[in-house]
Order: C-alpha cells, then sequence, then structure tokens
DNA sequence: GACTGGCACTTGGCATCAGAGAGTGCCAGC
DNA sequence: GCTGGCACTCTCTGATGCCAAGTGCCAGTC
C-alpha cells in the first residue's frame, strides 16, 4: 500500500539526513535503500510527505530534510530502540564501578553518557527533596563550634559547621541529637524539615539558643534549595559536531548549559520513561534546532533525579535513547548497591 | 629617544589590536594615538619591531599584529596594571558573601570571574594535600556501618561510610578516635596519612580487623587523589568571543577544558604572584593561541589551590590581571573569615 | 489507478575575474 | 633622523557564468 511506502521513505530520509547531514534527494534516497520503485515516484512521495508537514526543503531546488514534526514521527511510530552492544554496556558498568563516592558517581555517568552518545550530557545530582534521612549526627569540634551532619538514603552527605554562642551541654547536644534522629529519620526531606519545627517547642526556654541555632542548620540542609539544582555537565567539545554555524547553533546551547535553571527544567519534564523533546519542542527559543532526551534514575522507579543529554536534533535518537536509558539503569544500580544504606 | 618610542608604538599596538581584533596599520595607529610623528616613522619603527619578532604581519600588505613576544614585553614591561572600579569590587564581595559553604564559595568565584573577565573561569577546590586536619570524627551509624568525617583547615568536609564485618565495640571506636584526633590534628594531611600508619601497629591483634578498615578509609581521604583534581569551570559561553573559526580556536579549547589534568597543569605552575601565559608559553600546542592568567588562593600567602582564566592572547591584561588577582584575594579572605577554624 | 521515464526548469555552490582599498617598503630630500 | 611621495603587493568584495543536483509535471505503460 502507497500510504506504508511513504512512511518508508520517511524512515529513510530520516536516516540518511542523521547520517550524512545533508539534505537528501530521490535519487540518493534509492542508492541506499531497497525501495523498489523509481525516482520519480519517490518524488511524488516526498511532495505528499512536504504537504504534510514532515519534511522540508531548504530551498527549491536541494533535497529534503526532516521537520520536528518528521522526527516526532519517526520517534514514535517508525523507530525501534537500538539496543547498546555488549561492549558499551560493559565499559558502562566498569567505569561506574570504580566510583568511590556519589559525586563521582555522577561525574563518571556524565563522562560515560557524553562518550557514548558523542553529544553533551547532563546529570542531576540525586535530589535531596526526594530522598529520606537515613542519619543525623550533631559532632561537637571543642569549643563553641558544632558540626551537623546529615546521610540521606541516595547516599549523599551534607554538612555544615554552626557556631554557637558558647560551648553547649554535653547532655543537651546529645537529647537534641536523639530526639532529632527519632522525629526525621526514615521521612522525606520536606517532611523532616517541618518535624524540626515541633521540636524546637519541646525545649526550655534557656535551651533555645542553643537548639535554635542547630535546628535552623539542620532545616537548610533538608530544605536545601541550592543542592537540588546541582548538574554536571560533560561532553561540551562534542558542540563541535553540531553545525558549522557557530553564533545559530553552538553558542545558545552553550549560553542554555550555564543557565542551570533551564537544564533542570529541560531535564525536570522527563518524570515517566524515557522523554525526547524536538527541536521546538524544547520550550525554548534559544534550543530550536536541539533535542533532548532525558529519563529520571534511581532505585526501582523511585527516581531521585534525571539525566540525558542535549544535541542537534539530527541525532541519532535510536542509539540515544538507547544510551541514555542504559546509563540511567546502571546509575540507579550503582547508587543503590554501593550507597544505599537500606538493605 | 628612538628606542623608547619602538616600544610606544609597540604598546599602541597591542592595545589597538586588542580593542579592535584586526591588524593595525601605520596610518589607523596614529590615529588613535599622538605619537607626534608621521606614518612613514612608524613604518621603519614597525619593520624593525618585526624583525626583533614582536610583531608580525598576516600577509604582505595587511598591518601588523603582536607575537607572543610581543604581548609578553607588553607584560612585562608596557603595561600598568589596571585596578577594578569600586563597583566591581563591591559586585565580588557581595557576591562571594552570599555563599553557604566551601563547593559554593568555588561555584561562586568561578562565575564572577568569567563575568568579569569575559573569558573562561577556572577555580580549583581547595586542595586537600596543601591543607591541615582540623577534626576528625568515626561516627557509628547503626549496625556495622560506621561514618568518618575528616575537616580540613580549607573549612573542607570530606567524608566516607565503611562498612565493617560485624557492629564494633563502643570503646574501640572512641579509643580509635582520641587516637587519631590526637596524632593527626594540626598537620598537613600527607604527614597525617603517614602518622595514621603507626597507629595501626598499637591496636591489638584481635582489634585489628575493624581499626584496619577504618584507618584505611582515612588514609584514602588524607591521600586523596581525586579531590585534589577538582576543578570547577565557568563561562564557557564566552568562547563565543574567541575567534570567528571554530575548528581552529575554539574546540581545541574545549577539549583542554574537558582535560581536568591539563587544566591543573596549567593552574599548577602559578606559585608566587600571579603567572601569566602567553600562547605557546602554554607548552600545549592546541593552546597556541589563547593565553592563561592564573594565580594561588589562600588565607594569607599559603596557597590552598590556584584560578584563573583562559582567553585568547589578544585579551585585556592589565584588566584580566586585576580582575584574577582581586578575585584569589576575596576568595582567600572569604575562606579564611567563615570557614576556617583557625580563630 | 498507480507507477515510470523523460524533460524543462530552478537554484545554490564554485571558480574565475576585475576593481577597490589598505598598507607596505624604499628612496630622495629636508 | 624624520618626512612625503610613489610604486607595488595583497586581500576582499561583488559580479559573472557554469555545473551539478534536484524538483515538478506530463504523457505513456502495466
Amino acid at each position: 500500500m502507497a500510504d506504508e511506502r511513504r512512511l518508508d521513505v520517511l524512515r529513510a530520509i530520516v536516516e540518511d539526513y542523521v547520517a550524512t547531514h545533508e539534505p537528501v534527494g530521490s535519487r540518493a534516497l534509492l542508492e541506499r535503500h531497497q525501495l523498489g520503485v523509481s525516482p520519480a515516484t519517490i518524488r511524488n512521495d516526498m511532495a505528499a510527505l512536504e504537504d504534510e508537514g514532515y519534511i522540508a526543503a531548504p530551498h527549491t531546488s536541494a533535497g529534503r530534510i526532516p521537520t520536528d514534526k518528521g522526527y516526532r514521527m519517526f520517534v514514535d511510530r517508525l523507530s525501534t530502540v537500538k539496543p547498546l552492544s555488549g561492549a558499551e554496556r560493559r565499559a558502562i558498568e566498569q567505569f561506574l564501578t570504580g566510583a568511590v563516592d556519589v559525586d563521582d558517581v555522577v561525574q563518571r555517568s556524565v563522562k560515560v553518557l557524553a562518550q557514548l552518545t558523542q553529544q553533551v550530557a547532563i546529570v542531576q545530582y540525586p535530589s535531596l527533596t526526594r530522598s529520606t534521612v537515613r542519619h543525623v549526627e550533631i559532632v561537637p569540634l571543642g569549643g563553641p563550634r558544632m558540626l551537623v551532619v546529615v546521610i540521606t538514603s541516595s547516599g549523599r552527605v551534607e554538612q555544615r559547621i554552626v557556631e554557637l554562642a558558647a560551648e553547649p551541654d554535653e547532655n543537651l547536644v546529645a537529647d537534641l541529637r536523639s530526639r532529632v534522629v527519632g522525629a526525621t529519620v526514615g521521612s522525606r526531606l520536606p517532611e523532616a524539615s517541618l518535624a524540626l519545627a515541633d521540636i524546637l517547642e519541646t525545649f526550655a526556654a534557656n535551651d533555645r539558643p542553643v537548639v535554635t541555632s542547630i535546628v535552623t542548620a539542620l532545616t537548610q540542609v533538608f530544605s536545601n534549595e541550592r543542592s537540588d539544582d546541582r548538574i554536571a555537565v560533560g561532553g561540551t567539545a562534542n558542540l563541535a559536531r553540531f553545525g558549522a554555524d557557530f553564533d545559530s547553533a553552538i553558542r545558545p546551547v552553550l549560553e542554555a548549559l550555564e543557565e542551570q535553571v533551564v537544564l533542570l527544567k529541560l531535564l525536570g519534564e522527563a518524570t515517566a520513561g524515557i522523554s525526547v523533546r524536538i527541536g521546538h519542542e524544547t520550550g525554548h527559543q534559544a534550543l530550536s534546532s536541539t533535542s533532548v532526551v532525558a529519563t529520571g534514575y534511581g532505585p526501582a522507579d523511585d527516581a531521585l533525579a534525571n539525566l540525558g543529554t542535549v544535541g542537534p536534533t539530527r541525532i541519532d535518537y535510536p542509539s540515544t535513547i538507547a544510551a541514555v536509558a542504559a546509563v540511567s539503569r546502571y546509575v540507579g544500580r550503582t547508587l543503590n548497591d554501593n550507597w544505599s544504606l537500606d538493605h
């Protein structure tokens, strides 16, 4: 049936354009794909595809390139995810296994993802908001200085130094510590933050100054705005592959990469499964010729944070999707096996 | 005297080229600077400067541009550091004052430095190797898991989770902790690392497994290879200013920026005062048309780590040097005031 | 009715070329 | 030692013409 062949033609155009980065014409198409029809027929199909908005011609007599809509169709209905090779999988696994702590895992993932996809990779640090409190310590450092340490279920350790007016009573600190542990361990951080407020009330008035200082520090850690925003970016050198014209293609991306807020938003919308946003679908003028492939990661289905890639719209979607999925899986597993305190 | 005017001409060429990014000819030079002589005289001087290798002509009939040697002369003998404006200084100070911890200081400095210089900024995290041990804690997390925490004089807090074979004896841990504190606090990290080896010997044989595990973790922290390598990079979007030709000017820099080893080496050689490396002086083929301005930072003269900028050779050296110096000074002060435990 | 071969037409890219502009080097004179 | 003048060199720009690639359409065929 003709309709089906048209989609075959679209698929062929996307594949060829991704491979060559040049507008693909009817003849070139036939040389690389066995479609069993003549160039004239292909031309008719192309004209129809252009009418429907799946492809476009940069100028009257050049070949066609896929539009965002064309890529969308390709991703949704015309392609199958291309599984990674065994070697690639082993590479990811080995590379991540060498990590010494959570930060290292994030930094290594960014590298491996950039390497695999030849694009810019972005990995969000495990979110504090979405993890639970594993442990709280309040350690006297001698004198009026105290160290508060919070360990989360994602393996992250956050600490803060608190300076009190004077050296506090040892028993008071121990008491505070045990009450805080009791009230917060196991809770998600935002809830733990609320629980702290109640604890404060239970202390005698003359203990309040000390308790308030420490509780404030803990609250800051629990409701840490900053940490949730932390992001690692890698593979910026791959921007070289984006296209020849620096100002229109590369500079906006570099600028976006420095804007953490933008990155977070791009990654953030990927809640269930893998999200692919193509060109204008990113919702950013500056990124209108880039695509973002993102997904969550974390132990089991509970996403701790997100990771993904940013590349030109003309990327190899099946491979990129496979790479993002694989890295996400391995990162989740690594975090779970090595730094989760659950089991 | 003629010799002196020749140097004036060189200075004028550097200043003009930095401002316009175009080869500067004898006529244009006279329009912008009052040198009191005719174009022909300037041409003679230029010919002499070219013979001596300070300037070069891209092709027979274009103006001249400074060579690396020319910039070197300019920096060493022809320029005076251009102090920052009060507004700039206040901006740095305010921006850094808002930081909540050491990591935040580093990230903010990188931003402010990139902003000020309009170049790529690099800041090394405070070195562990060069700081001293302020405090050590060994905290039981319940069950066989222990948390070891090390706080350094630079305000950094490093921690590691240790998994023992079984829950250790409480007194043993307390004993170990106090001996470690006694032996290491105040020492530089490499020395502390050595001191740990001796401690191990003093424990009874059947306590050895537990002690060994914990001491190993501490040793890892003390002799942390990874942390000394940490670096923050910012302002990559400023690469847009480097030049028009992407492949020759920008890609190599992007690639170098991803290679931490290279960055560390570039920053690392800046021990005393401010180091300016121009073009080939960087010692890297790929960076032959970029300059690196770097310096150490830290409380007083004891450099904890380095920071600097990477830009094209044609930067405004007086301003860049001033900015690097100022940021270094403020970072050192901020670390000292807020996170040093010394006073 | 769908496919095919053929043909006229359009267009960007490339090489070629001439002219303009900028700048130099050198020489003779002050 | 400086200056004015002049011939020369080189790049840059815009115009021109040609070529290859590709399209759209039409008439013919299975």
